[in-house]
DNA sequence: CGGAGAATTGACTCTACGGTAAATTACCGC
DNA sequence: GCGGTAATTTACCGTAGAGTCAATTCTCCG
């Protein structure tokens, strides 16, 4: 593309700018399908400078997943508001407020090919159970009466995967605000809730 | 390993001894990370036969998918008994009993790295969906009142990741049965149906 | 103005994987 | 027994992607 020789932009800059792109492209595309080559590409940026920056492709990837990681477990606890009633579908709230605007980087922590195990697994992992434990006081509030684990364990994963679904699904119908989506989910919760 | 020449199988039992090992690679890694080698090296077999045979590494996928689809299908078809209220819990529980012993099947149609969008996807996604239908029913009764098209999207959305997950955690604890989970689905529902 | 160090790249290596060509062996019908 | 055909392999090619080296240019400080 162009000569080599520094170009002035300080380094924390240009890192910076390298994980916005890099979280969109594996975000976007999934892990296991985003090369570095394109991350350079879509960056503007040669693959060395990355590999200077960050060291490997792993590395860029475990930024991109911290700095994700950070802001979203941030923006939900800031937008989360104690309220009485459902937790649960309070916390649904406040992610959906949370997230508005973050897409990219949910996607990028609850990145479905990520080769498990591995470390790039491991770590994105940590956010998304860092995220979990944060609806998770609700969710055990239904089991009260309950001391049976695994019950425990897989109302966990369910509502785990209930709110990974419902991002899934407004990312693939963004013009919905965050407003609709929290009077969609109290419909439909109480909808299943009537007995039929 | 040996020298060319025939072993004396004929092409249809090969072709199923790499259906079989197959499925199994392919649902246990994932499609992204599972390359002809590592199936060949488990069947026992050279990457040149698997080729004469299904054409191509996507080729040997569809024949996967198509297998595990329709004895997924089949299973689940034969399972379900008409149970009149409750819908929804009749179908899971048809389908864990359909899918005693056929995890791998499961894992390969639900392989989440496969490509998005790829033919690979579209496939798996078909069969998806037609177990999805056979749940559908019971889903749609939820919302008998409402005719707001989006609500219905993602009420399928959520319940097709709730079988999905239910799935996944019962394969990383084998050792329950198809009436333990059943019953486990049963407690789950009604906590959640009452009110906190 | 000169040079040290930071920023940046083109061009390279190495490996793994999808795919192919051609050769080899065993079986089966005549 | 013999030739045709089905089954099977070894050895190879092309490509893409991770990672590296050494060279080049800019900036800024003395």
């Amino acid at each position: 593309m162009s000569r080599p020789g520094t170009k002035g932009v300080p380094r924390e800059q240009r890192e910076q700018q390298i994980l916005e792109i890099a979280t969109t492209e594996f975000g976007g595309r999934g892990y296991a399908y985003t090369s570095l080559t394109d991350i350079a590409t879509a960056a503007g940026v040669s693959k060395p400078l990355i590999y200077t920056y960050f060291g490997s492709r792993d590395g860029l990837h475990a930024a991109c997943v911290q700095r994700a990681g950070k802001s979203l477990v941030d923006a939900v606890a800031s937008a989360q508001t104690v309220s009485g009633a459902d937790k649960a579908l309070a916390t649904l709230t406040a992610i959906f407020r949370a997230l508005d605007g973050q897409t990219e980087n949910w996607k990028l922590i609850y990145d479905t090919t990520l080769p498990r195990p591995s470390e790039a697994y491991a770590l994105a992992r940590e956010y998304q159970d860092a995220l979990n434990t944060m609806g998770a006081e609700g969710v055990a509030e239904v089991l009260a009466g309950s001391d049976d684990a695994d019950d425990h364990s897989l109302l966990l994963a369910l509502w785990f995967s209930i709110v990974s679904t419902t991002i899934a699904w407004w990312s693939e119908n963004p013009t919905q605000t965050p407003q609709q989506m929290t009077e969609r989910c109290l419909r439909l919760f109480t909808a299943v809730r009537q007995p039929a």
